[in-house]
DNA sequence: ATCGTAATGCTCATTCCTAGCATTAGCGAT
DNA sequence: ATCGCTAATGCTAGGAATGAGCATTACGAT
């Protein structure tokens, strides 16, 4: 046996991301797995697509992870990112991968530009906020939050041996949650989900201690293994570099209208801009060009159909969608 | 033998970062390597920190870092952040680590408050300019863009087959080096250096296809395997974090002078930055406050002191340094 | 005292945003 | 045809944030 060629497997998982009809929708697989420390028989969880890289037959990992895709869901990914590598022992949630191989886990973020109903499998779309509905403000602040979120962590902080635990606890509940002088921040997916992780108010939490789920509902839909932490930071990503990057585009066909577009980065951001401003600004800012045709059937006045420039990308160091948020949840 | 587990080796990268003396600075190690494809015997490459990550002693990979840093550079580190997962068959810096396991790479970025000569054995700061002189700009334009970087990059378009991948060539020159209608963007440091590789027009793009080294000289300090695109990665997260995050106080003593901070936030960003509008958008952005005291001996007028304000974390979403550039290279 | 070097104060003209108001145009129903 | 609804588009008053400097103040050294 080589010396120190340990048992270590790594693990491509692509989070695939599409926005169909105002929606953002990620690509997940149904991975039938046993739930430990339960009696239950085996069940199918949500999962993405995901496989181990070959050593032996892949060039990159990019490369590797492409090749999962392309099996497991026939969808040849376009825009592709790596985002983080996890190998925490402790989150691989309660599969121990036949024989006590180290996993670690390297996540991916694709977009892809449309949703159609994506392949053989059960490879399915689904809506992401259906993982955390806590995320999506674009019609008001989700009432999740005060029913039992921010419930739920206050109780957490107060389950905090010292004082000086407690009121760290409260700090960090504040900040990432937008409470009293911090605002929502909608970049901070990731975060959240980890302080939720850690007051163990999803189901992950338990399960990957081998506890049975808790009573009260856990928060969102779970995921197998940590492909829920790995979607947060997909989703963290995703909502920073539209910011700063023509990201959007790789969502959207090649014409579209304003309102289409606005839609989507709402979708993704999930919170609702103000549409005089948003179209002020990709205007302005040449990120988008009108082509002369217009669309009917908008269900108003016609929109005028525009392309993205792919000047800006030479002209600007930063190009992104700035976000004008509306003030409340207003319609456009 | 285990079917699936193949011989994959993680190795831990640390680029660990301190600015002294208003120079940014990264701590190196001295590997004994086999040039390939030469003559010559040994020698020493410059090398970041770095070991395997054991899957049975590590619970997570930056513990394992933090671990192989602790041994190599008897350094204790503070921030840590993962950087990107690299993989890439054939960059692996013509080296075999023995018997052809894969090797995969993860880097981190570290940052140190001072630069203590640093440890026992052969660890070393070296001024992170020795690696990128073309990133330098706080002294205006580094000379060597003109004079080699830019005729160098020119040449490698025109070598292009099509005149389609030409134009491609000479519009990705354009954009990461901020000529003509681009402008310079200093974040971009890992672009610019991929760049520099694809066209050859550094050590180790030649040395990682076993080639002997070019006649002309390369550019800038090669390092040990992709030690020196982990590097790059490191200088571009930086650059970019420091516009949205606090980190820059990470690399400061509690207090400071403003001229001070600005003096490594320029080393950080490499541009100087104008005096005045610096001042006035770290105390308006409510990121430092004074303290009563003064530093005197400061050349001029004596400077107050100043500490990072904590509570900035919860009044703002994203705080950090904008970059009021400085039109030329003007004196402070 | 005089100079040189910094630290600080302030200004002014612009550019960017925020928050709305107002107008224009298809689509359907009457 | 006309009216009412829904969107798309135009525009603007005010306020906030920026970019570029000029001016003043306070040590240390000559």
């Amino acid at each position: 046996m080589a010396p120190r060629l340990t048992d270590i497997v790594i693990g491509l998982n692509a989070v695939v991301i599409a926005v169909t009809a105002g929606e953002p929708r990620v690509l997940t697989v149904r991975r039938v797995t046993h739930s430990l420390g339960r009696a239950t028989a085996n069940e199918a969880i949500e999962a993405l697509p995901f496989g181990p890289f070959d050593p032996a037959g892949h060039r990159t990992l990019e490369l590797g992870l492409r090749a999962w895709v392309g099996e497991q869901t026939d969808l040849s990914l376009g825009y592709v990112e790596q985002l983080y590598t996890f190998a925490d022992l402790g989150r691989e949630g309660g599969i121990s991968e036949g024989d006590g191989a180290r996993v670690v886990s390297i996540g991916y973020l694709a977009l892809a530009r449309e949703a159609k109903p994506a392949g053989q499998g059960e490879a399915q779309w689904m809506d992401w906020y259906r993982y955390f509905p806590w995320e999506d403000w674009r019609r008001g602040r989700p009432p999740v939050l005060a029913e039992a979120i921010l419930p739920g962590l206050a109780a957490w902080a107060r389950s905090a041996g010292e004082a000086e635990e407690r009121r760290r606890r409260d700090e960090r509940i504040r900040t990432t949650f937008g409470e009293a002088p911090a605002r929502w921040d909608e970049e901070r997916v990731l975060e959240r989900y980890e302080l939720l992780y850690e007051a163990e108010l999803v189901g992950e939490a338990r399960r990957d201690r081998g506890l049975p789920p808790a009573d009260q509902l856990a928060l969102g839909q779970p995921m197998v293994f940590d492909h829920r932490r790995i979607l947060a930071t997909a989703m963290s990503r995703l909502r920073g570099k539209l910011k700063y990057r023509p990201v959007v585009f790789e969502l959207l066909p090649p014409t579209f209208t304003l309102l289409r577009l606005q839609q989507t980065v709402e979708a993704l951001a999930g919170m609702g801009l103000h549409k005089q401003n948003f179209r002020r600004l990709v205007e302005q800012g040449g990120l988008v060009e009108g082509i002369g045709e217009m669309e009917r059937g908008t269900g108003g006045r016609p929109a005028e159909k525009f392309r993205f420039r792919r000047e800006v990308l030479v002209e600007r160091p930063a190009p992104g969608m700035r976000l004008p948020v509306a003030r409340r949840a207003g319609p456009h």
